[in-house]
DNA sequence: CGCGCTAACCTGTATATACAACTACCGGGG
DNA sequence: CCCCGGTAGTTGTATATACAGGTTAGCGCG
């Protein structure tokens, strides 16, 4: 199995990725400099430059011009995978994360389910229900379907210790997600394994992955409204154009 | 306002980027390759590499060794902006946008307010609310708060006409946001304003846009859980993991 | 006719170098 | 004491160059 080295530039990002997720480095704490990693890591400036600037994108540092590079100070790791990895995001919280297996079962694609995995009904697929905790209290409820002729060790796995997520990740790389984030009132079930009050809306992120242009998982992470909260950020516009913000007036006033 | 010239990778970004949204490239077209930027625009290939390799992580085009350069087929505006202006996202639905002014005031920045936009209670801050309805039926609720001394022209803003986002970036460049969702059941006003039914839950959208490093825009974004989702998209993993060319290699083996 | 090899072109990565602009700090002169 | 300017360190950008590896088309040979 020869596979492909990997860059340079991605193991720095990965080196200072875990120096931040194992609170080595923590918000608002420097990072090492350019220069500092063109020493201790013998890399060329340039490739230096490529790791700080992609992580500067992904929303782990801030990089202010003569100054330096630092940890961002709000969830560093949330806005890259957002709810992929809820292990994970709890574990940053320093909290523990604990998880139920309710259902793990080989079953056929049904209506949504095989609609959104553009299979034929009848398509065999595996459905892993678990409860995952934070610090004991339910968070989410993931109903996870997954493609059986991609995972097909999935029944094997115990999903009490390694989430369906990070199992998934370890197996194949993911190229490309869409989600959608509903509001509504859960059904009775739902309510039951997140503990949630009467009339408490959940928070429902449905999420398809995809892995070499082909979907391959489908799941419905649903939270409880009280206690849970999605949070992200972004760029919305290139740093640099002075003449963006014209254009859209433009467009606006076509209408 | 001395404004920082625009860096040439950046041009050559916005003017691909131009080339798609006119029609001229269309998905799948192939986009100039690195060598014949070098050669048209006189500038070398790591420069034409950079701008290449942004557009790939934004989602405008794809790019395979050997082959070249080409423009994705799905979306190319949408998941940049998300939710940043509703009236374009309803228009791109083909439907109609309408929207009413419910308050248009001077107010001071108070508790919440204050703390989002790092400004002490008491700061001059205006504050819109806006009803937006989509043919007819009101989709979102849009209760915001402006920096009074970053857009003082705000009350003289006719907000039926132009969306107060709209009008935002018209006069100065967002350069990030963040945003948090929520599912909640609504108080009193919201429901009334949105036409909702007893029980049922709304998805809010809390939102603070930053303009040069300054929180200048806070809004809660209201929408009805029966008849509104959010859509996003994204790359979540890197280009380069570690298994994935065991899996290109499956796929062209295939072939 | 078909197979394999090669040449041309493409992307991906990496280095060395250069200049501009910004920031913090320190020391000297008023 | 305060301001002013120099200096060192930092990021941001741009270039020229190099090599590795994937893809395609075409050509020649069996």
């Amino acid at each position: 199995m020869s596979r492909t080295a990997i860059p340079r530039y991605q193991q720095l990002k990965d080196g200072i990725i875990e120096r931040i997720s194992s609170g080595e480095l923590r918000p608002g704490d420097r990072v090492p400099s350019e220069n500092e990693l063109v020493l201790a890591e013998s890399v060329s400036r340039m490739t230096a430059n490529r790791a700080l600037r992609e992580l500067t994108d992904e929303g782990y540092v801030e990089r202010v011009a003569g100054r330096g590079t630092f940890v961002s100070d709000f969830r560093a790791q949330s806005h890259v995978r957002e709810v992929q990895n809820i292990a994970e995001e709890i574990a940053a919280r320093g909290h523990r994360h604990t998880a139920d297996v309710i259902a793990r079962v080989q079953a056929e694609a049904r209506g949504e389910v095989a609609q959104a995995l553009h299979v034929d009904a009848g398509t065999p697929v595996f459905h892993v229900v678990v409860v995952h905790r934070e610090n004991g209290t339910p968070i989410q409820v993931e109903d996870r379907y997954v493609l059986a002729d991609f995972a097909p060790d999935t029944l094997a796995q115990d999903f009490a210790r390694q989430t369906p997520s990070a199992y998934l990740t370890s197996i194949m790389p993911l190229t490309e997600a869409e989600q959608v984030v509903r509001a509504r009132l859960p059904d009775r079930e739902i309510r039951q394994l997140l503990d949630m009050a009467d009339y408490e809306p959940e928070l429902v992120v449905i999420r398809r992955t995809w892995a070499n242009g082909r979907a391959v998982t489908f799941a419905r992470l649903h939270h409880p409204g009280n206690r849970y909260e999605l949070v992200g950020h972004h760029k919305p516009y290139a740093q640099h154009d002075a003449a963006r913000a014209d254009v859209v007036q433009l467009e606006s006033l076509k209408k």
